[in-house]
DNA sequence: TAAGATTGAATCCTCAATCTTT
DNA sequence: AAAGATTGAGGATTCAATCTTA
């Protein structure tokens, strides 16, 4: 499940050292993509404990934040001036930046532990609406601000000036990553 | 694979709209955890789609990256000072922080693709040592001037300056992250 | 044809046995 | 016993079909 298959990130004198041999190895930017990495890693991980005790997964979590509040006429479904809340797999999917087989399958297990229900769309007989249950919606309101005080308490090593500056840095990284596939090739796929 | 499993992240009003329902919920702690987890997502992602123009998964490089230039004898195991190499699956595992059933998985896929061998270890017959063979070698060599040019790519938009900061305050966050699963229950788990 | 949802085969990961050797 | 490695069952994820409806 992480990202980095290391528990322990290289000191920077040995980023240095490799660096020797690699020419291409920017050590101070190796070491800022590592531990953007690790972090999130980190953090993810502690995450994934808490919810864990209640044989909830980060994956099947953020499906019920999505659907969290999202209210059912379409007039209810925009959050503060955000986009409206998705409904359905294919809207779920899309939202949460997974194949429509994943959400499928997410749905599926959020279903057999009754947290969601699934049902036919009464316009387009292709569609299914999904919905959290009053199981889900008691889990949420129970377990929402224990989540929120972790979170708090993960961040507290940070001044609200680091958290700003924090998040305009990575904001930056962010901008500039090519979206989709079409990252540079390390070296030709034919070769 | 991603951690987060929301795609646009929610903007800062809205954060303030729901901190209003749940107290407990702390903006600034809540937008700097969503963007750690977001931008490792992010960078994870490309360098994913970039080693699966070779078939090669992160976990998998990742074992490789343990692996490599870690030497025979002993003594070549210490690279630049660092702990010796792991050379057995539990070592591996270790290295890596996943279980040893998730390691013989990784190294079955990699022997099974020619790129490590495993040797039964001459003095104790429960271990095995694992190797990277030429096959490997030789896709490091070509793969790895790209993997760092692409990292180099990445946090390019950041001066070195801006790195040694985004490294400092992640380093704050990480040095707080409380060890295994001794994470504060968000509710008792027996209610 | 095309879109929404699902299924099947595959990888990656975990936990709880199991098997072998110490 | 205890340690190293593996296996088996199951969850999460992807891709490439497949099925139904528009």
């Amino acid at each position: 499940m992480p990202h980095l298959l290391i528990k322990d990130l290289p000191r920077y004198e040995c980023l240095i050292e490799a660096a020797k041999e690699f020419p291409d190895l920017d050590p101070s930017s190796t070491e800022a993509y590592l531990h953007v990495l690790h972090a999130g890693d980190e953090l993810a991980g502690v995450a994934e404990r808490s919810l864990a005790r209640f044989s909830m997964s980060q994956g099947r979590f953020g499906v019920l934040m999505l659907l969290w509040k999202g209210g059912d006429s379409p007039s209810e479904r925009t959050q503060c001036g955000c986009a409206p809340a998705p409904r359905t797999p294919a809207e779920l999917a899309e939202a949460a930046g997974v194949t429509r087989a994943t959400m499928t399958g997410l749905v599926d297990t959020l279903e057999r532990d009754g947290l969601v229900k699934r049902e036919p769309d009464p316009d387009d007989r292709r569609m299914m609406s999904v919905r959290l249950t009053p199981k889900a919606e008691k889990f949420m309101e129970q377990y929402l601000p224990g989540h929120f005080k972790l979170i708090s308490g993960l961040m507290a090593p940070l001044t609200e000036t680091e958290r700003r500056t924090l998040v305009r840095l990575l904001g930056k990284i962010q901008d500039h990553i090519p979206a989709g596939t079409d990252a540079a090739a390390p070296f030709p796929a034919t070769a």
